[in-house]
DNA sequence: GCAAAAGTGTTTATGATACACCCATGC
DNA sequence: GCATGGGTGTATCATAAACACTTTTGC
């Protein structure tokens, strides 16, 4: 066991560690997913847990999580959202840390996870068959679980699970994920293309043994119009 | 000036010093009012801010909202929800400060701020007309009434500003106050009652120099079936 | 030619909006 | 009796929901 390193930063109180969490969602064919890492330093050694690490004093905590967030996954300029500032006072074994998470959602397409990460600590997993997290990170998962699935209910928020060019069929089927449940396919076309939020594109699906469908691709603009004005996403 | 206190708490990395902050909304005759407190000391001396306070190391974030609250503005038992943690790098001049805001709604009738406060140096005040004030509370202010602007519209929340028992002009008022635009009366009967968000009472207002209208209270149970099935209460 | 998914319209039901007058009460 | 706000209904319009078949393509 090393020696213990010299504590030099002196307060007259007691202060909480401060770190920050990611909950990193991706759409895997089937499901929802989520990134978890495998802790190598005790507490909780050996278990997963969500990526995140302490806040330095001279980075804001957007920064702390996007810098954590490169450093254990390798994803970078991602879709990043503060969920909510974790603060039970035995949250964590070895003294108070107050913990604020974030929630991310990239495609797995478009970011190459697995290269930049050293596989035997980071992996993707259902969110049906999670294993035992670390800490809290249980609670913080779902509240960012519920967090999306009513977010998307008046927000456009979800396009970034996808790649840059999409088909419909994969739009419906995120919002059926995220959503947990079926919908109609005329009717989602009908609203999805009614609100002008996404742009046909003039390319089509390649390899698919079946009829190629359009790609889509998200338009910004409309995004921007209708996010500022309080729209009801409701499908 | 008084010598330095012994800093006795040492640590390996430098700290952020972690705080809470709360927006208190009521409801006047006329507007949506927040209370703020005038500093008595530095920086900022003399300036309003919003009530707050660091978080001691044994207690939870919303408990140290809630002490804080009560020490310095008298306010307890009340509703109350976080925020958004504020974490940017020069917000306070001192020092690395990470404040985590709530926001709390109160009915001035039923709690009795001015016997537990200071008047010197807690105030309401209108959202119309605020002062400058300290540290980027405007900012934190601002997030609070957008938060509570949104919230509205999905969730029944907005009968805390309310005393327990309120006419339906009353609640009308409320929503037209929060929503910034006038409302259908029949339009507005028609919705609440439809969802049988509010119980009739067999009392009516007394002391009006017209027709007394009846009262209602909010229906808790209902309140619970609704919010959890993410219901929308566009008005 | 068949498997597999793409693409497309109409009808019905429900909820949102617009709108104006009589009623009860206190003074 | 008049001023003040309380209370009520209907017609129209817009959006949501339900629902099934033809088309295209690869194999």
């Amino acid at each position: 066991m090393r020696s213990k390193p010299p504590k030099k930063f002196q307060y007259e109180y007691p202060r909480a560690a401060l770190t920050v969490d990611i909950v990193v969602f991706a759409l895997d064919e089937e499901e929802l997913k989520v990134m978890l890492i495998q802790r190598d330093l005790q507490p909780y050694q050996g278990q997963w847990a969500l990526p995140g690490g302490f806040v330095h004093v001279d980075e804001t905590l957007e920064e702390a999580a996007r810098r954590e967030l490169q450093e254990e996954t390798g994803l970078k300029d991602i879709f990043l959202e503060q969920l909510f500032t974790f603060g039970e006072i035995d949250r964590d074994p070895r003294e108070r840390v107050v913990t604020v998470a974030y929630y991310a959602l990239v495609n797995l397409e478009g970011h190459d996870v697995q290269a930049s990460t050293d596989a035997r600590n980071a992996a993707w997993f259902s969110l049906n068959e999670l294993p035992d997290l670390a800490f809290d990170h249980a609670t913080i998962l779902k509240a960012a679980h519920e967090r999306l699935r009513g977010k998307v209910r008046y927000q456009p928020i979800g396009f970034e699970l996808l790649p840059e060019k999409f088909t419909l069929t994969q739009l419906q089927h995120m919002y059926e994920v995220i959503l947990d449940r079926e919908l109609d396919k005329r009717n989602f076309r009908k609203k999805v293309l009614g609100m002008e939020i996404v742009q046909e594109t003039d390319e089509i699906e390649k390899d698919v043994a079946h009829r190629a469908a359009r790609l889509y691709r998200f338009d910004e603009k409309a995004y921007e119009r209708l996010s500022k004005q309080g729209f009801n996403f409701e499908i």
